[in-house]
DNA sequence: CCGCTTCTCGTCAATCCGACGATAAAGACG
DNA sequence: CGTCTTTATCGTCGGATTGACGAGAAGCGG
């Protein structure tokens, strides 16, 4: 490979992180913002290099999540979203970085991380909104990231994942709801869900919530895959074509 | 993030294929031949380094297929699969690289690249077969290349990606059959795939093979999504935990 | 007790899937 | 030219799943 003079070029390794939540009734995303250059001061997706040429992937990607966002990585979901490597996207040098997705419940572990005087949860629809100005390439990522989520619930149990330990099927529902952007109803939605074996496990206690009937509480079953999948109306553009 | 003396690490970049095609009513994959240290003489995924600094990762990704290869970028579906960076993984230093999945029909544009003095097609379970020897983590990247591969064609209508331009419903079933490793019944699939909008288009022509009914001929439609998705038997754990 | 809210259970028609019978259209063979 | 064999295509039927929606259950506030 290094025949006739040809050297390796050199290019510089990152991770980021995609974490979404479900806060307020939104999807929300964790930003930090940037104390360096470039792009000092703008919203950023947490994520940094290699700390050493000895890091594996997953490891810089659970050490970054738990130095910029004091969340803890054996409680969360985490896998690998996509690797951006487009020339330019960092002005320094050429930076390939290996973006990983997360999917943290609503009320996570405070943060309090030490690079992290400035992460913050921030809806998605602000994040990309044309006023909100993002470091590098991250606008795309979210995109991507949010793309990926709303098919992952699709054929997947990681819904729950938005969810606290214990959770009710309407706060599940919500979690639906948020991603897609649709609402669902409530009584196919109960039949459902609580008809896939392994998805959901009835802890027998119930809520006392504001006004209405309380609602049964569920923990996380088993389950990975779902089968059949989440029922989804089809997409505005009903061919299939993209 | 240069701060106190602490440099970014020294990391080489590299791209790695898994091409895949249906031959011989057998899953292949693509594999050449080292002819270079470390692995001389083993079986490997084509791939490479980038070729210098301002190379983007798809670039490098069509560039080193048809180099290694010799098959045409512009004509195969071409995906990122996953980035492998295990530190140890290349015994010279550390690697990480981006490996991208491809489909291609089965009598594809003759092999004929620079490099490719070995390329050839390989059944995956010979690849796949304790006796034979693969570079570097070369057998576990094509394990999630044929995973990534069976889950694709059951939400999308890529399954026609490895027939040729015109092809039969019959053919486009055996694509099915091959990659799941199970049988479909002729006549449900053949009221699946002729009813889902966009899937196939209708040529008019038809085959005259041997012995049977001629069947009718179809090209490709411009749906990429299936919905519903092409059913299949669930796996033997029918938990869907994993 | 009454209205209001939310949860949960049921019903019913439409659609989709799995199993499988039946017909259509070719070649092989006597 | 008939029959057999093979493959393609169409149809039927029951069961499962979904979408729309009615209705009761069980809390709260007045």
């Amino acid at each position: 490979m290094t025949d006739n003079g040809w050297k390796i070029p050199e290019i510089a390794v990152a991770v980021d992180l995609a974490v979404l939540t479900v806060r307020d009734d939104a999807l929300q995303i964790m930003l930090v913002e940037r104390g360096v250059e470039p792009f000092r001061g703008m919203q950023a997706l947490p994520g940094g290099f290699l700390s050493d040429v000895a890091e594996s992937l997953d490891a810089a990607a659970e050490r970054e999540l738990a130095e910029e966002t004091g969340l803890d990585p054996s409680a969360l979901h985490l896998e690998q979203l996509h690797t951006y490597g487009t020339p330019g996207r960092d002005p320094r040098q050429r930076v390939v970085t290996i973006c990983y997705l997360a999917f943290a419940p609503d009320p996570p572990a405070p943060v309090a991380g030490g690079d992290a005087r400035a992460a913050s949860w921030v809806p998605v629809a602000t994040a990309l909104h044309p006023g909100t100005r993002l470091a590098f390439d991250h606008g795309e990522i979210i995109r991507d990231a949010v793309e990926r989520a709303r098919n992952k619930i699709e054929y997947t149990t990681l819904a729950a994942a938005f969810c606290p330990p214990e959770f009710t099927v309407a706060e599940l529902r919500r979690v639906y709801e948020v991603v897609w952007g649709e609402l669902l109803d409530p009584r196919n939605f109960h039949r459902k869900v609580t008809g896939v074996a392994g998805f959901l496990v009835p802890t027998g206690g119930r809520t006392t919530r504001q006004g209405g009937r309380p609602a049964a509480l569920y923990r996380r079953g088993p389950a990975h895959l779902l089968h059949p999948a989440m029922p989804r109306s089809p997409a505005p553009d009903a061919t299939g074509t993209s």
